[in-house]
DNA sequence: GTCATAAATGAACACGGTTCGTTTAATGAA
DNA sequence: TTCATTAAACGAACCGTGTTCATTTATGAC
């Protein structure tokens, strides 16, 4: 990636000249004792932050990537942070668009809807599940009106008022259908053992249907989560599309 | 409620005798001196404190409900808390179970199971609207194993699997309901005017849609939440009753 | 050249969860 | 009954967090 390699690029600008001569431990990533005021190079840039903070969730975890990790991450106080990004809170918005801007929406050019909107979703889920530990941090966010976010919606809409959707009715269905997005999303970062019930009698049922399940998994190699998004997914749009002939049906 | 009074009680159980003559202030709250050492009569107790802690939760938001804000609430020290509970995480995890344990099964009993699958949803979702301020909070933790929700489970599954699903797909398809109303109860939480693209040209279809359905939703008197949840609930659970029938088509 | 502004430093501040030693009361065993 | 142990409170720390502020230096416009 083009951005990666700039990033480095600037991460590393800070440095005086030739060679660090006042660098004592002079380790794998220098310290770079930079004096007080405006250093002669670009150090920091909102990009750089964001980018960084959702490397480090991605490497340490959700609680890896606090305003002094990502600071001391880019060799720099974390005061010096709050000449780009707002804090806190604005960072982790900031976050939160990065990934979802990498969803996009041009399935919704040269498919039918119902295939768009298959195709669409698992796109969102799997922009997400690209960073497990963010799911849960990101999901609960909401989204800044002004990012592309909303075009994209104005493509998921667009296609679905073009299809036959009362508009209203085309909304209520993106929400619905986000909604089940954001809620199998989280389940993709939960714990995969976590539903396990453990060697317990009272639950003969679900202990059958949750040893059942597992034996499926071996068999096809699909994890647990895998399946029951494809499941969820095919029965929403199945029932979307009984709701649409529905919908035309009453209109004659 | 019975717990509430007895919860109060316990709560004044820390006052001396007769009248407080060591409390200066004496304002609304009594601020009980208490000396140091083990109280005569218990104050604190596990039940108590994650009572306290939702009911935090619910009047001063999410961040209400830290551990000294709890204490404090309590009229007791911090470190009082970690007699009863190991620490911010088992408590949240104690409130989220709090909630949990309040959705019920009994519908599984005398309905049909794709009946009786929507009560359960509406339920759910409502369990975790009571407390909109948890919800984004709690619908990320997972659940400890020896809960009594394991038991919901096994009326769900038992139902399903009595209807004809085969249990390794029961299993699916209730992990998949799952996220669907644990994302809708997110929806439920968030800025109800999240989704208001604002006076913007760019994206004509969707600032029609989204005129449509606030015209709607002033009509018909029901919120935008509950229109999608309501949508995306019967386009699944139609969508079941199709993955049913073709599952029971094949099996001849 | 001068001056406003941008971007860094580093020292605080406030607040959060948590730990630890101390003190007092309850409990259970000898 | 006595005595050791345990439970449950206090209160003073400790540490890590996000954040603010005064200061210092470089840049760019007039």
């Amino acid at each position: 990636m083009t951005a990666q390699s700039a990033d480095e690029a600037a991460r590393r600008a800070g440095m005086p000249g030739t060679e660090a001569g006042d660098t004592p431990g002079a380790a794998s990533e220098p310290p770079v004792r930079r004096r007080a005021g405006r250093p002669r190079t670009g150090i920091l840039s909102r990009k750089l932050i964001l980018e960084t903070g959702l490397r480090l969730i991605d490497e340490r975890g959700a609680d890896g990537a606090g305003m002094r990790a990502i600071a001391h991450e880019l060799g720099v106080g974390p005061s010096a942070l709050y000449n780009h990004v707002g804090g806190q809170a604005e960072l982790m918005a900031g976050i939160r668009e990065l990934i979802s801007d990498r969803i996009g929406s041009e399935m919704f050019a040269d498919l039918p809807w119902d295939q768009a909107l298959e195709a669409w979703a698992h796109r969102y889920r799997a922009a997400f599940a690209a960073h497990p530990p963010t799911i849960a941090m990101l999901a609960v966010l909401p989204l800044s009106a002004d990012s592309i976010t909303t075009v994209m919606y104005e493509d998921v809409i667009a296609k679905l008022v073009g299809a036959g959707w009362p508009p209203a009715r085309a909304l209520e269905l993106l929400v619905a259908l986000e909604a089940f997005i954001l809620g199998a999303a989280l389940d993709l970062a939960a714990d995969p053992d976590m539903m396990n019930p453990g060697p317990r009698g009272d639950v003969p049922a679900y202990s059958a249907a949750y040893a059942a399940r597992a034996a499926r998994i071996e068999e096809t190699g699909t994890s647990a989560a895998d399946a029951s998004f494809a499941l969820g997914l095919r029965a929403m749009l199945a029932g979307f599309r009984a709701e649409l002939a529905g919908l035309s049906a009453a209109d004659e």
